[in-house]
DNA sequence: GCGGATCATTAATCCAGGTTAATCCCGCTG
DNA sequence: CAGCGGGATTAACCTGGATTAATGATCCGC
C-alpha cells in the first residue's frame, strides 16, 4: 500500500514511464496482467461521451486523459485529471450513464474492464479494494481543494494549485524531479481546468514568472523556483496536500 | 454559521424524516439499528475540523449536515450537502486526517461508525456495498455538475441549478412536494455553496421570482413555478439529472 | 413594547477577469 | 524559403459579480 516506488525513469515527452500504482499493479496483483488486455489511444482521442450508455472501469497504464463536461454553447470544464496508475469508473446512480466526457490528453495506454469482471476482481482481492478506496479519498480531497479554489480562490491561486498539484501527482508516479516537470497542457485546457480564460492563464503565469515563482521554457513545461512563495500564494502546505492526495505516500 | 429551521417540526414537511435510504437502511439491513447508536448534533454544531484525525465513517438519519473548506481569511465554500441516507467517509488518502469541515446546518441525527466496523459492515453486506457504490456515484455526479458551473457557469445558472439539485434530492428523500421545498440555508449559505456573495444571492434570486421562475416566502421557503424555464437557465434536463444524482432511482 | 440580534433587500461603486483583436513565435509542409 | 496554422503573449476595453453601506423585516429576550 505504501511502496514509495523508485523505479522510475525520467522521460521526456510523449511515454509516460511507471511508477507509483502502476509498479503496484505489475507487482502480481489482479491487475498484474493489465498490460496484456490494454489498449492504446491517441491524444484527442474521445473514449466516452458525457451522457454515454457505458459500463466499464478504466485503469489508465500510460498517458493522460481528462474528463470532463461542457455547455451547449461550447464552453468546457475539465472535471479532473486522470494519471497513470488511476481507476476510473465513470458511472452515475443510474449505473448506465456516464456523467463526464473521457479524453485522451496524451496518447496513452488504458484497460478497459467491464462492470462485472471488475467486481469480480474487487471481490477477490482485498488489496484492490483498499488501492481503490485510497485512490477514492485521494479524488476526493482534491476535488475539495479545487471546489474551494474555484468557488472562492483568484486566479493566481488557482493556476498556482494547480501546479503545485500536479507537480505532487507527477512525483508520486515517479517520474519528474521534484521541482522540474513537464505538462502536456494547453493554456486553454489550463484555464479549462481552473475555470479561468485561456488569457487569463497566460496573464497570471507570466506574473508568476516575472515575480521569480516559477520558469517556463519550452510552451508549457516548469520549474518551481520559489516553492515557499508558490504554495503560499496556493494557499496550501505542500507537506500536507502531499499526504491527502497522493494514494501512495503514508 | 446560521441556524434557523432546525427542531422537527413541520413546516411544508419540515421534519426531515424517513424516505429514500433511510427507509431501506430501516428494513432489516446491515444499517436497520443506526437509530440506537445514534447521535443527536445541533445545528452549527461542528463534528469534525478541516485536518482532524478522525477515522470514523458518518451515517446522515435525520436533518442536514454541510462539508465545507476555508481559507485562513475565513472565505468558506460549502463542498457538499449531506442529506438524510447519506454515508459520509471524510478521510483524504493518508487514512489519517480529513480534509473538511463537518457541520450540522440544522440540528440532526447522526450515526458515527469506526472505521474498522465499517469494513466489517461492508465486507459482510454486498447490499451495503452496492449503496454505497450508487451514493458514491451519484455524489461523483452531482460534483462534476457542480464544478461545471463553478468553473464556467453564470450565477442564475447557478443558483438555478443548486435550487433544482437539492429539490431533487429532497423529493428523492420522500418528503417534500415536486414544487414546493424548504431550505434551511440562509443567502449567505448557499453563496458559499454556489462561490457567490451573499448580496448577489439575493439578486439573482429577486430577478428569478421576477421572472416568475420561482416564488419564494418567508425566508428561503421556495416554490418552483416554472420548471421549463429553471431547468433552461440551470442548464440541465431534468430528468436526466435526477437518473445521475438520485441514488434510489432505476 | 423596546433594544438587539440576524437576515434579506437594494443601491452605489469598484475591480478581477472576460472578450476581442493584434502580434508574435514556432513547427510544419509544399 | 514562403506560407500556414496553432498556440502564446499583450494591450484595450467591458462586464458580472464583489464590496460597502444603508434600510428593512423578523424574531428574540426582557
Amino acid at each position: 500500500m505504501q511502496s514509495t516506488c523508485g523505479s522510475a525513469k525520467a522521460q521526456t515527452g510523449g511515454g509516460h514511464g511507471q511508477g507509483g500504482l502502476i509498479a503496484v499493479y505489475d507487482d502480481g496483483g489482479p491487475l498484474h496482467n493489465l498490460r496484456r488486455n490494454a489498449r492504446r489511444v491517441r491524444a484527442g482521442h474521445v473514449l466516452v461521451q458525457d451522457g454515454d450508455e457505458f459500463d466499464k472501469v478504466i485503469v489508465v497504464i500510460e498517458g493522460w486523459l481528462a474528463t470532463s463536461k461542457s455547455f451547449e454553447d461550447g464552453e468546457q470544464q475539465i472535471i479532473d485529471f486522470i494519471l497513470p496508475g488511476d481507476i476510473l469508473d465513470p458511472a452515475t446512480a443510474d449505473g448506465l450513464t456516464v456523467g463526464v466526457t473521457l479524453e485522451a490528453v496524451t496518447d496513452a495506454l488504458v484497460s478497459i474492464i467491464p462492470a462485472t469482471a471488475w467486481q469480480t476482481m474487487l471481490k477477490t482481492s482485498p488489496a484492490l479494494e483498499d488501492i481503490v478506496g485510497h485512490l477514492w479519498a485521494a479524488t476526493q480531497a482534491r476535488t475539495s481543494e479545487r471546489l474551494l479554489r474555484l468557488g472562492k480562490g483568484t486566479a493566481p491561486m488557482r493556476i498556482a494549485f494547480a501546479i503545485l498539484e500536479l507537480s505532487l501527482r507527477l512525483r508520486a508516479l515517479g517520474h519528474d524531479t521534484d521541482t522540474a516537470f513537464h505538462l502536456p497542457l494547453t493554456q486553454k485546457a489550463l484555464g479549462d481546468y481552473t475555470g479561468l480564460s485561456s488569457v487569463h492563464v497566460c496573464r497570471t503565469m507570466r506574473r508568476l514568472v516575472r515575480h521569480g515563482v516559477i520558469e517556463t521554457s519550452d510552451h508549457i513545461d516548469i520549474r518551481i523556483v520559489d516553492l515557499q512563495a508558490l504554495s503560499e500564494i496556493a494557499g496550501i502546505d505542500v507537506k500536507r496536500l502531499q499526504q491527502e492526495i497522493t494514494p501512495t505516500a503514508a
